[in-house]
DNA sequence: CCGCCGATGGTC
DNA sequence: ACCATCGGCGGC
């Protein structure tokens, strides 16, 4: 009989692999993250976003390797933590192996009862800025082993998630990156409220993603 | 409801 | 100078 542990890790294995399959597969799965006081914070992933190698014109590497982007460098696993605009950190899962840089970014969550978030609001976990801010992820866990640490991993979610509600789109922000901005490397949950409103478009040209 | 704009500071 | 953002405010 299987049961919810939010000790139940993924395993570095999950995230050596192409970018594109581990940003569909993170969602349903769980953020947890340990506080000092022993408090556990947990959200649900429910919209991520790929950043794949040194090709890619949207990805922080695109301009080789910097002091801050360096995890993306690093094994698969590891969290790669960067501010933007004086005031937001934003979390990524780094992908693939050492060497080829890659993550993931972790745009929105969703709430997990019982486990509640820093901020009461039920949008808190909306945008990748407000979820680092609901649970407590700083700059200086930027290279920190999302595997074996202690204060912030990646869990397996209860019971995998219905593949049919799998959506894909452009990425958001990265109008700069030219034929880059418009690969369908954004995936959501279709139907989850915290999930980002597109500016400018009602139904925009979003796709059904083909499945795991 | 939609779109614009300013806050705010690290990074290159 | 440029941002992988966000919320408030003003126009329609």
């Amino acid at each position: 009989m299987w049961r919810m542990s939010l000790e139940n890790r993924l395993p570095r294995s999950f995230y050596e692999r192409d970018t594109v399959q581990v940003a569909k597969d993170l969602l349903g799965n769980l953020v947890v993250r340990r506080m000092a006081s022993s408090r556990l914070l947990v959200g649900r992933i429910v919209e991520t976003e790929a950043y794949h190698g040194q090709k890619d014109r949207a990805s922080h590497a695109f301009r080789g390797r910097t002091p801050r982007n360096s995890p993306m460098f690093g094994p698969g696993g590891i969290a790669y933590v960067y501010q933007i605009y004086g005031m937001w950190n934003c979390l990524n899962a780094v992908t693939m192996g050492i060497e080829y840089p890659a993550a993931v970014l972790i745009r929105a969550i969703s709430q997990v009862p019982s486990y509640p978030l820093l901020q009461a609001d039920p949008r808190a976990g909306s945008g990748p800025g407000k979820l680092c801010r609901a649970l407590a992820v700083e700059k200086g866990m930027s290279g920190a082993d999302l595997v074996n640490g202690d204060e912030l991993w990646l869990a397996e979610g209860e019971s995998p998630m219905d593949r049919s509600l799998l959506r894909s789109g452009p990425r958001i922000g990265v109008g700069y990156a030219e034929e880059w901005a418009e690969v369908p490397w954004r995936f959501w949950i279709a139907g989850e409220p915290s999930v980002s409103r597109i500016p400018g478009s009602r139904l925009p040209g979003t796709t059904r993603a083909t499945g795991s």
